[in-house]
DNA sequence: CTGAAAGCGCTTACAG
DNA sequence: CTGAAAGCGCTTACAG
């Protein structure tokens, strides 16, 4: 009958007192265990009545608090500007909210203060389970949660005090690599681009790399290996140095990301006939860079798998502690649109532990 | 001294019988106001340490209920795999942290239902404040937030009963079509590609095409302005369909959204040879879009006054029910690279109200 | 200078 | 079949 207050909405002392019932058997009715509680059939339905005509939503502060859950799932990313961490995104909403929890995805710039910044307020509004995405060193942001009892796993790069899942770097690399080498002479020279020192993912990609050329036998030299970190500008200025210098220009590059592809693309546009018979590979996949009119394959890492991971492991109450789920990623040739993509999958996928 | 319980930490009254205090105390000093209580320097001194060695942190839900504010400030966005909602995201983010909100983004898929259950999520998690972005239909969601005293502003598309934020579609629009028709001639054809039939944002920048059109006397025919949708693949066809009856191709084309230049990139993949000489302007930015070897200008809408605008509206408590605040966009002529872009101000973008 | 107490809006034993 | 009461973890008048 009253209208809402002036703020916040109803409560439910108000509803129950319009409803001429106590507090307790309003909030029975609402959470449907009125029946155990052995509540009449018309007293339910008047209490419902009520509420829908009153509008009532409950405080879910309030209800968390008592009852000790949130019902918000948390999740940090670098930034929003790529398709990988824009499909883990996604993927994570939906998984939230098929279990009823409220997606919150907070994003971090790859700055180690504000991922403890951000880690630590969320852990504060008690998120029930945490997924910590493109962190370079997730070990300490692992123990803010865990001290506080957050259950959290780690996605892309992993850490060693919990669970974690990653994409098959080696066997992705390894992938792209072969496609690469498929009519290449064995003098002709083929160059791994972009990522940081030092750094899980791109060792794995260099590992499997240096492994497929090894395999086929085709000489790699130490200068081969460009790893100028991910920023456009950076592989902008690698490659501006590497094809001004060298006698022997590659013929087939292998791009590590997205962002470094994104300064391929640069180089590209301002000196077109340099590149324009370079076979061309990259570890990420965006739809407008799969139509560039160059000879390119690209890498779809499997967010979607990644994600659903990640979830399983908080459904089961198990430890794997230290454990690290391989991903299969998809190899995308030929057609640009992501849903008639001739897709194939990485043979042999072999989980490794770091 | 004790370790922390088994769930959610420390709380504030086991650190107040650690430090040998009261609960007021322990609050007044956590929250600074200690000197107006006239709390002995020493005291707080030996409860902040105390405090430290717990590593307690306050619980933001009991502490929201309290104080009935809950430290939230709620988005929804369609998704995140284009650069204009992931920049708004960016920017929302950083403006909601620089006032010690925390920033619930959610996106929505531009379904109706989900937007209403996220928005109805949200509110009953009594978010401070709600941006509503990209949302075909905003009232019905202006209505959730109103009536339980959550203030909105809708951003992209506006609706009547709260404060909105566009960008100047009309000018944005005739820029890019002035560009179009520089050198050429009047029998050259020109066509508007993408957006939908009775949609807002489309209505404008039709308008902003046709206007520019007529100031330069150039003939436009009823069969020039394609609205066929903002997907890749309604946008391909569209082309198929155009380039397969026309006897007279398009010589230019305005491409309303980055969504509909996906289609069309996926169409030069298919058929370069038909587009090679075609004049391209996109009603949006993307770094890859922008290397693609095409006689291509992209506008970049500018999130970041877009976003600032809304917080700015936040920050008073006027009303400006129904007004329409019109960004300006930029033009993005040459140089793919953000930073390195060559930029010219939309000229004379004159606020107007619908 | 500091503490005891009320109360934010809920849920859930417990008592009848 | 239903209600009164305790309590989740805080903040803040109020009393001393």
């Amino acid at each position: 009958m009253t209208k809402a207050n002036r703020k916040g909405g109803t409560t439910i002392r108000e509803l129950a007192s319009a409803a001429g019932t106590s507090i307790s058997t309003v909030s029975f009715v609402l959470n449907g265990s009125w029946r155990q509680h052995r509540i009449k059939e018309a007293t339910a339905e008047h209490v419902l009545a009520v509420a829908r005509q009153m509008d009532y939503q409950p405080n879910q502060r309030a209800r968390g608090l008592r009852m000790q859950r949130s019902s918000l799932a948390g999740m940090i990313v670098p930034h929003h500007r790529n398709r990988f961490f824009a499909g883990l995104i996604e993927s994570f909403e939906s998984e939230a909210r098929q279990r009823s929890l409220v997606p919150i995805v907070v994003s971090t710039q790859r700055d180690h203060e504000i991922e403890t910044q951000v880690v630590e307020t969320l852990v504060a509004q008690q998120v029930e389970l945490m997924v910590i995405a493109g962190v370079r060193d997730p070990e300490p942001l692992n123990r803010l949660c865990l001290a506080r009892g957050v259950r959290c796993v780690n996605v892309d790069l992993p850490g060693a005090n919990t669970f974690s899942v990653v994409t098959d770097n080696v066997g992705g690399a390894r992938s792209l690599t072969r496609w690469l080498l498929d009519g290449l002479a064995s003098r002709e020279r083929v160059i791994f681009l972009g990522g940081r020192e030092s750094e899980y993912a791109t060792d794995q990609r260099v590992s499997g790399f240096m492994a497929e050329c090894q395999a086929r036998s085709h000489p790699v030299e130490a200068g081969d290996v460009l790893r100028c970190g991910y920023s456009p500008l950076a592989a902008k200025n690698a490659l501006e140095t590497l094809f001004a210098k060298s006698d022997r220009p590659p013929s087939a590059l292998l791009v590590n990301s997205i962002t470094a592809f994104e300064g391929f693309a640069m180089f590209w546009h301002a000196h077109p006939e340099l590149v324009r018979h370079v076979r061309l590979a990259c570890f990420d996949w965006d739809p407008f860079a799969a139509c560039l009119p160059l000879d390119t394959v690209m890498l779809r890492q499997d967010m979607e798998t990644m994600i659903a991971t990640c979830f399983e492991w908080f459904d089961r109450a198990d430890e794997r502690t230290g454990e690290v789920a391989v991903i299969p990623p998809r190899l995308m040739i030929g057609d640009p649109s992501e849903s008639l993509l001739a897709q194939e999958a990485i043979p042999n996928a072999d989980p490794h532990q770091p």
